[in-house]
DNA sequence: CTCGTGACGGGGG
DNA sequence: TCCCCCGCCACGA
C-alpha cells in the first residue's frame, strides 16, 4: 500500500482536487504553484491522467485557457466539458469559461475572495 | 543510468 | 487573435 515515507505525491494533487467544489475549477498550473516543491503543471497533467480510477472530481481540473485539455485519448473533451456544465459551469463557443468567475482558490492560498476581483473592471 | 513523453503554460511572431 | 516553440519534471522502457 503505501511505500513508507513515500509522500505520495499523487495524493497531494488529489487532495486538492477533492476540495474542488462542484461548479468551480482549477488550472493545472494554479495546483502545481499550490503544491510548489518541484510540482509544474505539465507533472500535475499526468498525475491527472491516472486521477479517472481515483475517488477524484477530475473533471473540475482544466488548462489555464480555460478549456478542457482531454481528448487526445482516455477521455472526451466533450465529456469534461458536459460534466461541468452540468455543474454549472458555463462555456462560450469556443469551449473556454471564464475563469475570473468559476475558478476556485482554496483556502489559505492567495485570494478567496473573487468578489474583489470584480472592482478591477468597474 | 539515459532517453523520450505528456489531461501544461506563457512568450513571441 | 491564433499558432508555434521551448521550458518543466516525474515516469516508464
Amino acid at each position: 500500500m503505501r511505500q513508507a515515507d513515500q509522500p505520495s505525491y499523487r495524493e497531494r494533487v488529489f487532495e486538492i482536487v477533492r476540495d474542488i467544489p462542484s461548479g468551480r475549477v482549477m488550472t493545472y498550473g494554479q495546483i502545481a504553484e499550490i503544491l510548489g516543491e518541484g510540482y509544474t503543471a505539465r507533472t500535475v497533467g499526468y498525475v491527472m491522467h491516472g486521477a479517472d480510477s481515483e475517488n477524484v472530481p477530475w473533471q473540475r481540473v482544466i488548462n489555464a485557457k480555460g478549456g478542457c485539455s482531454t481528448g487526445r485519448f482516455t477521455l472526451p473533451v466533450d465529456l469534461q466539458q458536459k460534466m461541468l456544465e452540468d455543474e454549472g459551469v458555463e462555456f462560450n463557443e469556443k469551449g473556454l469559461c471564464d475563469l475570473e468567475r468559476v475558478r476556485w482558490h482554496p483556502e489559505g492560498f492567495g485570494e478567496a475572495d473573487d468578489s474583489k476581483r470584480k472592482i478591477l473592471f468597474d
